[in-house]
DNA sequence: TTGAAAGCGCTACCAT
DNA sequence: ATGGTAGCGCTTTCAA
């Protein structure tokens, strides 16, 4: 009458075993339970097998909760999510799933959208103990990492260059934007445009740079600029903007610094009456997964997303795991896919 | 010596203040402390007041886990999520993160992808007591809802029909399947076609099944199927196809049973210069953002996301607050989005 | 090889 | 209005 196997369906709140009741049914000491559920050799075979099925057999789970309590260590990873009209934010979530799965941790997701985070919201992050914290907001994440930082929680700044003294993993944006503007002009480009996004992101901002370097280094006139934003429409309406200027003003190449901008401005583009590559070249930066079929073909520079959160990982594990190291800034390097929608030197 | 303010940056697991540790500084009782904190008006104002103040100076927060153990509920809720190509999965995330953050309670994202959830997933679902479940995926998530059910979890599918007896609240999507149909029909369109996506999802075989109803209750003969995917890529090829039909037997008007896959229908047919909604209709379901702008423009039947999962939130909590409440499937109908990639009557 | 006891941080109950 | 105690489920000494 203690821990009948549990019945399906409803019934309350499920009274769960606990080592204590298994403890008490095997006719031992819950430690020798505790011991023996986690393989501790000490205990003998003979016992950890009955332990095993007896646990199995009363459907018995460790609560993770209590376990936390005694060890300090939650397995609890807080996630911070940006805005997700941009859909590399759903693919680095898929990704930090996984990967913290697969090292064993839980993710606790904890904001995903427009906005700061809330303060009630941040504060679950210290609440619920996680032992490590994984911002890829770019807006207003500061609140979330002060609170980690007063509170000793190790915190990891993914697709976003650290404000403060903070760890990051990011992608050499300022380096993707300078090739694409090399390769544009070698191609023969001459009057260079960019559309950019949101003025308060470093990955936008850092892309325009570069790409304003590269063509300074080309030796041809500073890029046009065009306010574009997070969404498909802001490039929409750049693109428009940018076809509704005469031929001879008309920029033969345009960057959007991201596939989603840069996908609204071909499609602006086109409604307009334009080709392109035919009579505009359109490049992007990100990699994903929409931009790389038909109607875009969308020539890019790809962020090695998986190996971003990968990293991402291990420096917040490391740092988890107690060493004192120094906070550090990881920098991946993206990868140039090339596709049709720009001209390019072979 | 015991709670000093907390020193920003790193230092090891910072050692943080407790109701012990509070109640020491302030000579009371730990349950003073506890009482204090969280208002109780037994409490005398000043000794309240006081506490308070401790607390803010020594940047005391409740330990949630340590609150589990005693309480029995962990704020917790499980989120179950299917892949991500399909952009409404992004957006009912976000949905989710809000209103679950407004009701007090966390997201404890336990899969999102392809795939059936692993095990141990799916038994993190039990480690960390969440305290209901919300899922979403249409692969193989029947291990996870065995699993909540096995533990008197209450578990709500979303956007999804409930395999078993369990409960869910989803679009209506015969309903809309049919709607559509009989618009076209009523448009004059003779030859319909339906791409569908993977065949285990409700949410496709619904929307077509509710199609095909809609073409026999015109009097029109059965639609032309064409397997599709989850994937713009799916419809693009689908469109291919279509596309490649000789004149007479192609359809004239095409419902891509999702958005992306009508979205990728579209962009098939225009490259392979058929004009829409000009010689085909194209009408999808779903209503996410990227097909409400050009190029896409696309008529499509929108699910009420944000009811949705307010609804499945509803549900999941009346079930969490003990109540031995029957199971509950709520079924809410999408709403008609007239945009221009179909012709249908005024 | 196993048991007993203490304690993680918190709340609830019973006293006072 | 407040204190003491016990106990949530687990791990980890320290003993045996």
């Amino acid at each position: 009458m203690d821990d009948a196997p549990l019945p399906p369906g409803q019934g309350g709140p499920a009274r769960r075993p606990t080592v204590g009741s298994l403890a008490r049914r095997a006719g031992v000491a819950a430690s020798t339970v505790s011991r023996a559920l986690r393989g501790d050799p000490r205990i003998s075979a003979e016992v950890r097998a009955r332990i095993a099925a007896l646990a199995a057999e009363t459907g018995y789970t460790p609560n993770a909760l209590a376990r936390t309590l005694v060890s300090g260590r939650s397995g609890l990873i807080g996630l911070v999510l940006g805005p997700m009209e941009n859909p590399v934010y759903a693919e680095m979530m898929q990704e930090a799933v996984t990967q913290a799965a697969a090292r064993g941790s839980r993710l606790l997701l904890l904001h995903a959208g427009h906005g700061p985070i809330e303060d009630a919201t941040a504060e679950a992050l210290t609440q619920y103990r996680v032992d490590g914290c994984l911002i890829t907001s770019a807006e207003l994440s500061s609140r979330a990492a002060a609170i980690c930082a007063a509170n000793g929680v190790p915190v990891v700044m993914v697709n976003r260059v650290p404000r403060q003294f903070e760890s990051a993993v990011a992608c050499d944006n300022h380096a993707a934007g300078e090739a694409l503007a090399g390769l544009l002009a070698a191609a023969g480009h001459r009057r260079l445009a960019v559309v950019t996004g949101n003025a308060d992101t470093s990955t936008s901002t850092r892309r325009a740079e570069g790409f304003a370097r590269g063509i300074a280094a080309a030796g041809l006139a500073a890029p046009a600029c065009f306010n574009g934003g997070a969404s498909h429409a802001a490039g929409y309406a750049a693109g428009q903007a940018i076809a509704a200027l005469p031929a001879p003003q008309r920029p033969d190449a345009v960057f959007g610094v991201s596939d989603v901008l840069a996908m609204g401005v071909m499609d602006a583009l086109r409604e307009a009456g334009l080709s392109v590559p035919g009579d505009i070249s359109v490049v992007g930066a990100d990699g994903i997964a929409l931009a790389a079929g038909p109607p875009y073909r969308l020539t890019t520079v790809a962020q090695p997303l998986q190996a971003m959160i990968g990293r991402g990982l291990d420096l917040l594990m490391a740092r988890i795991g107690g060493a004192a190291l120094p906070q550090e800034v990881v920098l991946l390097r993206g990868t140039l896919i090339r596709r049709h929608s720009a001209r390019l030197p072979a």
